[in-house]
DNA sequence: ATGGTTGTTCCACAA
């Protein structure tokens, strides 16, 4: 079971780039973040035809969170639970061939003097106390998406800049580690630790400043995988392609393989 | 500290 995430960036204008790459990578699963659009609005007869089931969650300009399946989605899941006043479109989660898969979009959390980034802590507290739930029923479960969390120093190009900013500061990673530290398996280190010659491994570059030619990146788009789901755990990789493209999302695609 | 880009919307805000 191949499992892809991807932060599109507004599903409607990149949907030549993402269809393009559906057919290349043919990925069992898709987590798509920020499509942009209003659930109604988000073009499931599309993926449809490329021979996906589509479930989506979305609001008006911002956010939104799809899964796409080649097989059924069950019991869907709208919303992260902890907050009925929460609004924003952020967590879509569903069971497909008995894994439990959510895909999520995590608050940016900057500028961080703001109510912007305790709504970020709070969310991650929130997300904490529902995977602990999930923990506890021991189903394989995959929590995948864009975080908007630079786990550790290896994880941007320069460590430095990003000290304050709420994707790196020490309350941030903290949280992260808290919810990995519940017993969870973050794939892509997992698979390539720091130290065993792998070169930077992003997943984000700003469209701004020459991030992209430069290969001055973030890595924030992540797979936390249950135990049970970990035991399967063959493949965690970067597919670095669609980032290069014309129209191109400033995400690119993380692939999880699963055994089964 | 500044400047740089993209998407959606109503020309600012979010990233």
């Amino acid at each position: 079971m191949r499992i892809a995430t991807w932060n599109v960036n507004s599903v409607k204008a990149r949907l030549p780039n993402v269809c393009s790459w559906l057919e290349q990578a043919a990925p069992d699963v898709v987590l798509f973040q920020e499509i942009k659009c209003e659930t109604a609005a988000f073009p499931g007869s599309v993926f449809e035809a490329l021979g996906y089931r589509a479930a989506a969650l979305g609001q008006k300009s911002y956010n939104g969170v799809a899964i796409l399946s080649k097989r059924p989605i069950e019991d869907l899941r709208e919303g992260l639970p902890g907050d009925s006043d929460d609004v924003q479109a952020r967590y879509l989660e569903a069971t497909i061939d008995g894994v439990r898969i959510a895909s999520l979009y995590l608050p940016n959390g900057n500028p961080v003097g703001t109510e912007k980034y305790p709504y970020k802590l709070r969310w991650m507290a929130r997300l904490r106390d529902h995977a602990a739930g999930l923990l506890a029923t021991e189903q394989p479960f995959v929590l995948g998406g864009d975080y908007n969390i630079i786990p550790a120093a290896e994880d941007v190009y320069d460590p430095a800049a990003w000290a304050t900013d709420a994707l790196f500061r020490l309350e941030s990673r903290s949280a992260f580690r808290a919810l990995v530290n519940l017993g969870l398996t973050e794939a892509y280190r997992a698979l390539h630790p720091v130290g065993a010659g792998e070169p930077p491994a992003y997943t984000f570059w700003d469209y701004q400043a020459g991030r992209w030619p430069r290969d001055q990146g973030l890595r924030i788009d992540h797979f936390l995988l249950s135990p049970q789901a970990a035991d399967r755990l063959v493949g965690c990789t970067i597919d670095r392609g669609p980032r290069a493209g014309e129209k191109a999302s400033d995400h690119t695609p993380v692939v999880l393989e699963l055994t089964g």
